[in-house]
Parts: C-alpha cells; structure tokens; sequence
DNA sequence: TTGTAAGCGTTATCAC
DNA sequence: GTGATAACGCTTACAA
C-alpha cells in the first residue's frame, strides 16, 4: 500500500516530481526517474485507482451485461477481457434472467457511469431499448450479434448465412441429395444460405419448420420422430438451426433405429461444447466466439477513445467455420 | 449526473444536510429530509463510487479469478453476482487460461486491493500460492471446491463422495449387479463414495482406471473399446467421474454396438448440459452450481463484514442431487 | 528541471 | 438540527 507521497519522502522531491517520473508526464532529471522507479517498485505502487478515476472523472470499468448465460458467451467473455484489461480497464459483469428486473438493471449499469458497456444478448428488455438509453447516455457500448435489433446498432456479427450456405455445399460434395432444414421458416439469416445454397444446386427447399422457442433438444426430437409419418421422400441430410436442435433430431433418429450419417448426416450451428461429446459427435458451423470478444474488445476500445466512426461503421460480420466430425 | 453540491444548491440546504438526508447518517429535521430526497429522486442521484471509494479507503469490487472456464462456473457466477450486487458490491473477472502469467495475474489483482476475490478453480497458480498471498494482503476471499489445497482454505465444497455413494446405491437398486468405477483410482472423493457403497452392498468394486488428464471424452470412449478385451466379466453399470468421460465412455459402447442402459447403465457427475444432451440422456450427479454461487457470496460477505469465523470454520459442503435419466 | 496548490465527490469531525 | 471544513490519493495548471 505505497502512495506518492511516500515515494516522494522516500526519494527526497516532490510528489509532483515523483508522479512525472512515473508516469513520462514531462522532464524529470535523468537520475531522478531512475531513482524514483527504484523506489517505486521496491514499493511496490500501484496507483489508486478510486483516486485517478475521480480526478479524472473518468471510469475504468466495462461492463458486461447478460441476460442468460451459456457457454457460447463464455468464449466471448475470454476474448474481451484480456484485451480491455491489456487496454487499461476492468470487466466487470451483470447478470439478470428476470426479465421484469432488467429496466431496474440497466438503469443502475448506467448509473453507474462506466467507461464502457458490452451487450451479450439479454431477454428481458430489448436490444433496441437498452442502446437507447446507453446512447442517451452517452456511454460507449458494444452488442453481441444484434440481428433482431430495429435500430442502428453498433455490433459484432457472423455471418449465418454464409456458414450455412457453405454447409450445405458441404453436404452436397459428400454427395447428399435431400437436404433439409430444420429450424424456423422465418430465420431469414440462416434460411437464406439454405436457400442460396439449394438454388445454385438446382434443388427444392425442404422445411422441418420448428419453432426455437421453448426446450430445442425436444423440438428437434419431436421432428425425427415424426419423420415416418413425412408423406414426401426422407431427406439424407439435415442442417439444424442450432447444435441442440441438432442433437435433439440425432436423439430421435437413434430412436427410430436410423444410422447417423449413413441414413441422415446431421449437421450443427454454434460448435457449442455438446457437439463434440456426442455420438456420433456433430459436424457444425462454428461461431469463433473468442474471436467474436476479441474483435468487440478492440471496437469498443477505439469508441472510448473517441476515435471517429469507420465509413463502413463500426459493426463487423465474423466467418463462421465448418467443423467437420462424424455426423456429416 | 446529479451530484450532492447540485442537491444542495435546489433544495436550500447544505451539503452536510443533503448527506445527512440521504444516509440516515444523523439527526435532520422531518420535512427537510423528505424534500431532500424527493429532489435526489427527481435528479436521478447516484453516488459517486469512486468518490465514496476514496474517502472511506474501502472497495466495493469483489473479483472472480478463474483459469479455465465452463458452464459449471456460469452457474457459480450467476449465483455470486445478484447476491453480492444486492449487498452493495459489484463483480469484476479476470480469467488466465496461461499458467506462467497467472503469478503476474494475481498480483495485479491484489493490487487493486478489491474488497472480496472469489476463487474459481484455477490452473495455473496452485491454490494455496494464491490463497497465501490473499492471507498475506488481509483480503478476504471465498474458494469454490479446494479439494486439491494443503493448507487451510475457506471454501464452498461439494460432497461428491456423498454423490456418488447414493448412485451406486440407486444403480443397485435397479437390479444393476456388477457396478464398475470410471475414472482414477486415487481420486479420493469420489472413490470414497464408491468404496462404501460397494462396502454396504458386499460386493467387490471394478476399477477402470483412466487418468482426468487430456482429453476426457476419448479416455472415456478408449475404455468403453477395451472392455472386448476385459478377462473379467463385464460390468452392467458404470459410475464416471464426471459427465464428458461418461459421454465418451457411452459413445464407445454405441460404437461397440452395446445399448444403454440395456447391456450397461452409466451416471456422470457435474450435470452438464451436454448430459441433458445426449442419446440415450445422461444419468448424472448434479452439482448444484447456482446454490454454490449464493452460499459463496454469503459467507464472502459474512468475511468481508469482518465477522468472526464461526466454530466450524467458515468452509461449507454442499449436497449433490441425482438428477435420473435415461442412461441409467 | 522542480515544487505548490487546487480540486475531483464523498464522508466525518467539530463547532454553532 | 445544521453548516463550514478537512481529508481520501491522484493529476495538472501554474509558478519558481
């Protein structure tokens, strides 16, 4: 617990002198610095950060806020915490399920002035709102795949619809014929690669229309199970909205008795954890989600410093990656 | 941005009294307390942390360190941060998945003298480096499961041997004859569990040995492709020693042709979402993650009050729960 | 090249 | 009941 002054008795100046010398503020005699650094770190200062901040009026803090949590947003709290730490800040995070509760939680997140604000998607209240208010604030910010936003909103994306669209060419080089999707009709990114995909192939779209609301795993179950009721042809390929969905559809295929790929390949959207401890583990279109926190990290940096927005925007679209295993 | 001069200055009073007002911090007159604080209200005051921070040399940060991440910690830290959010305190994190900066890491984090760290399993410093560090700085700290410590270490366990004893007995219970154990033969606690319950049941425990190092799922799946050539008999049941080996281990016994739990049963440990995941789903020993959280944060506070430590210890063991599903 | 002093917003002491 | 005023540790305009 050294402070300045103490530094500066201990070196025999000024606490001016010492803070100059510790922070290359202006000319300090050669000696001197040297010295100062000497004791400084024998010391071992560190500077109060309580202290500077009010000084300064200025926060070190970012904060992460979160409505549910999953192990995808772990990947991209990895990316950007070392990186505003690198940068000078702190991370630190909120987390509110209740949706009736997350008005009361953005207010005190604003309240709490903080240098900076990363939106990992949240439930309770909308996107839209949320970056209304932190604008009206003026507090920088940065959302997380903010496709459902109506707004203007400075974000990091990936690009569904190219992962999709890549998939599903995937599929077809291994020589699959009936490719389905399996997910909402209305999911108008990764619907649309599907689509892209099957018109340059010449083929007609097949839906598994199902909802992603409520438990995706029994979704995706329930649509293999009801496969032998299908009036049309089965398909031999299906890409699922997501890796739960995904592995739901497998569950009910290993129920029927149906090999996975050799009847249906399946494949995945996330690379969530659960793909790879799977059996047969699931081929899926990975989002690079420390990469995703990385490239977060470095936007909202460049906003806090105030640098001018990018002609292009801020906001980036990240490639997904096919991460083939078994199941396709 | 409302501060207590700009309270001062429109209701008529003086700092001191608005303060007073707002902190039952000492005699202040009926009505003048009531306009003060329908003014502070209109303004939207927030005290200044940092300010307040300051002054009363004391922090409200409590910080999480981890090492590694998985959504076993998610339901620690969702546990943690409403709790100690309610209290007053904010939850910052740092993570360091690199063994040689995690010396660096916990110094800075001491640095910042917070008022609480939260130890979350960590790998690269051993625990009973950093806990002694913590000691040495006076902060106070909470660990989440230190098995693995040598010396004394305040911390939020589970009482895996506990787990496991109940599950043998429920696999036994199901007729299961020959209930073997997945996993090392030295790890105390779980063994533990299973040894007496073995013990109760007169019978001979089966050990698979196979180490947690590496990769779990395919130590898991290798052991399930020996079992052809196992002179023993084989088992019917197994008990893993968490979820992600019992993944592996069932997906060789797919692979093998064998059905779960038709030729062999099996219980993970952790509950994972990738048990709820899987085919057949995981029969597993759940951690229940979110109430670790809460008791953590409790017991944080309880130190961070600078409450004596009860006769027990401040430590606590948490019960599992068998969460059954189809595997088992 | 170095030092003095003011001030960030809050809380606490002490006198009125 | 109320109000000056000092102090927390740091940064910085200004003076020496």
């Amino acid at each position: 617990m050294a402070y300045l002054k103490e530094i500066a008795a201990a070196s025999g100046c000024s606490i001016r002198t010492v803070a100059r010398a510790l922070a290359d503020g202006g000319p300090v005699d050669g000696a001197t610095r040297e010295k100062v650094r000497q004791i400084a770190g024998r010391l071992g200062y560190q500077p109060n950060l309580a202290a500077r901040s009010l000084r300064l009026s200025k926060s070190f803090e970012v904060i992460i806020v979160a409505g549910a949590m999953t192990e995808l947003h772990v990947g991209k709290i990895e990316g950007l915490e070392p990186v505003l730490r690198e940068a000078g800040y702190f991370v630190s995070i909120v987390f509110e399920r209740e949706p009736t509760k997350a008005e009361s939680l953005i207010h005190s997140v604003i309240d709490r002035r903080p240098a900076g604000v990363a939106l990992l998607p949240t439930l309770g209240l909308g996107i839209d709102a949320i970056v209304e208010r932190l604008d009206k604030s003026k507090i920088p910010y940065i959302a997380f795949d903010a496709r459902h936003a109506k707004r203007q909103v400075d974000a990091v994306n990936i690009d569904r619809q190219q992962g999709v669209y890549e998939a599903i060419l995937y599929l077809a080089a291994k020589g699959r014929k009936r490719i389905a999707f399996l997910g909402p009709r209305n999911d108008m990114t990764r619907v649309g690669g599907y689509q892209r995909a099957l018109a340059q192939l010449h083929r007609k779209p097949i839906f598994f229309d199902a909802s992603p609301q409520g438990d995706a795993y029994m979704t995706g179950r329930a649509a293999a199970l009801n496969l032998s009721q299908t009036k049309s042809q089965m398909p031999d390929a299906v890409q699922a909205l997501n890796d739960v969905m995904a592995l739901g559809f497998m569950s009910g295929l290993h129920q029927l008795g149906l090999n996975v790929p050799e009847s249906i390949a399946i494949v995945g959207f996330d690379d969530r954890l659960s793909a790879s401890l799977s059996w047969p583990r699931l081929t899926t279109v990975a989002q690079p989600s420390v990469e995703i926190g990385v490239v977060g990290a470095e936007i909202l940096l460049r906003k806090m410093r105030g640098e001018r927005m990018p002609s292009g925007g801020w906001s980036q679209s990240l490639p997904t990656r096919l991460i083939t295993r078994e199941s396709a």
